[in-house]
DNA sequence: CAAACAGTTGAACAATCATTCAATTATCGA
DNA sequence: TCGATAATTGAATGATTGTTCAACTGTTTG
């Protein structure tokens, strides 16, 4: 058979098939890119590193510069994207900032990523 | 009570604790790049919204281009991205090439970044 | 074979981003 | 109050990245 649905005319002069593309209704701009800068949030070695020790619990930023053997201001920098996204929270302790993870939700997401890239 | 658990010395003379982070084991740094980089392909409103559209099945490129507005082109560099991280395959049919998800695994991941800006 | 079409590729450009450095804020102990 | 420590901030810098443009490959059709 060479008809219906696996020999459809592809494309001709570049107008595309409308009976298919025109059905999907694509959610508008804001929510692409909403959900793209959550994931580019997590696009990053170092922030990964960062919500992978706050899986222990909550910790200042001096270990985990020590722990990640990164400047305390490259790691308050980073810290500052992750609370932004609300990704992480914090609390004060004296002259330390206490972080941890905001939601355990995240620790499911990274280990889906894991299990996508182990595959 | 003011001692143990809750009122740790935090941090004195740079010196971290290390009772706390030297027990943690931390991956090497080969597989947090992996996954900063597999969450960094999905950072792209661009990508995510081709694969949004893969949801509904095998699109060639021109149709991608034409449901998005954007070049073929901007496209065709999108999609190789996609096709080297695994996220997208493709099957060639005359002129056109024709790409698909790769996993439905995907869709999962995806979903779960929509609930989560969603919270 | 030649023209038209679908798609890819590489260079170039602007924009974004991670880290460093220096300066600053805030808290504690002497 | 003074010095030391924990952390934040802003500017600067080098690296990465998304899109455009132009040239190119491969396939189909006349």
């Amino acid at each position: 058979m060479s008809s219906d649905i696996k020999s459809l005319p592809i494309c001709d002069t570049h107008e595309a098939h409308h009976e298919i593309i025109d059905k999907i209704e694509l959610p508008d701009d804001e929510h692409f890119f909403d959900l793209a800068e959550f994931f580019s949030v997590m696009g990053d070695s170092t922030r990964i590193k960062i919500l992978y020790l706050l899986f222990e619990g909550e910790m200042c930023v001096c270990d985990i510069s020590e722990k990640l053997g990164m400047s305390m201001s490259a790691i308050s920098h980073q810290l500052r994207v992750l609370k932004n996204s609300r990704l992480v929270k914090y609390r004060k302790q004296g002259k330390s900032v206490l972080y941890s993870l905001d939601d355990d939700h995240i620790k499911t997401i990274i280990n889906m990523g894991v299990e996508h890239i182990e595959e």
